[in-house]
DNA sequence: CCTAAATATAAGTGAACACTTATTGATTAT
DNA sequence: ATAATCAATAAGTGTTCACTTATATTTAGG
């Protein structure tokens, strides 16, 4: 009765040094010293994390000699939109909201 | 740039206890004791839970008498909505499923 | 009234978690 | 070769968290 892919991915969005580090993937991929850098967390700190998001589906990674880089995989968050799209009572009240926001992205 | 409200629902959400629980709501309102009825967890429990829920501002609680009844908040999910939305990179992978979503849904 | 029912709160417990420092492994540069 | 860089893993620690049982509070019913 539940799903340990949007299991995995509400637990990893859970925790906000996760979700800081998964939005500035979102601008680009980057190596683990860029965000080490970025963040006041040590490294071991920042692999713990991304292991975290890379096991939710969220990020991949990507080695080139030391550096591993990690970039978001998009296709990750689809659990989460279906587990939203699931419970049709939020969207009915949000379909105005919902087409306004589709129509300010780009094609 | 930690967003309270955003981080309290993903919280709320983390928990596949409290997800059960709220995915029942949506199939309509709940007195807790029908709740600790349904989930094979204790009162204090589903209160705790419920608690925790409302906090996120996810649901609603109504009194009547000794019963305690809580309801989904619709408006509770914007700021879960408002978080991937922020993120276009997804939306725009995922557009073409989002459309078939927003089609197969009641007027 | 007095008892039962419904819920919330208090207090305690074990597990999960988010960090830390230390270390190891691997690759690049001098 | 040797040293430096980059990342992952190991191990330890304090906190958070999801439960439990026990208790208090309020309301309904005999």
């Amino acid at each position: 009765m539940v799903s340990v892919a949007e299991d995995r991915i509400f637990k990893a969005l859970a925790d906000p040094s996760r979700r800081a580090i998964f939005e500035s993937l979102t601008r680009g991929e980057a190596a683990v010293k860029d965000l080490t850098a970025r963040f006041d967390i040590s490294q071991p700190a920042v692999s713990q994390h991304l292991t975290t998001l890379k096991d939710a589906g969220l990020v991949k990674d990507r080695r080139e000699g030391r550096c591993a880089y990690y970039r978001v995989e998009p296709r990750g968050i689809k659990p989460l939109i279906d587990w939203i799209a699931h419970h049709r009572v939020f969207w009915a009240e949000h379909l105005g909201r919902l087409e306004q926001l589709l129509e300010k992205m780009d094609p």
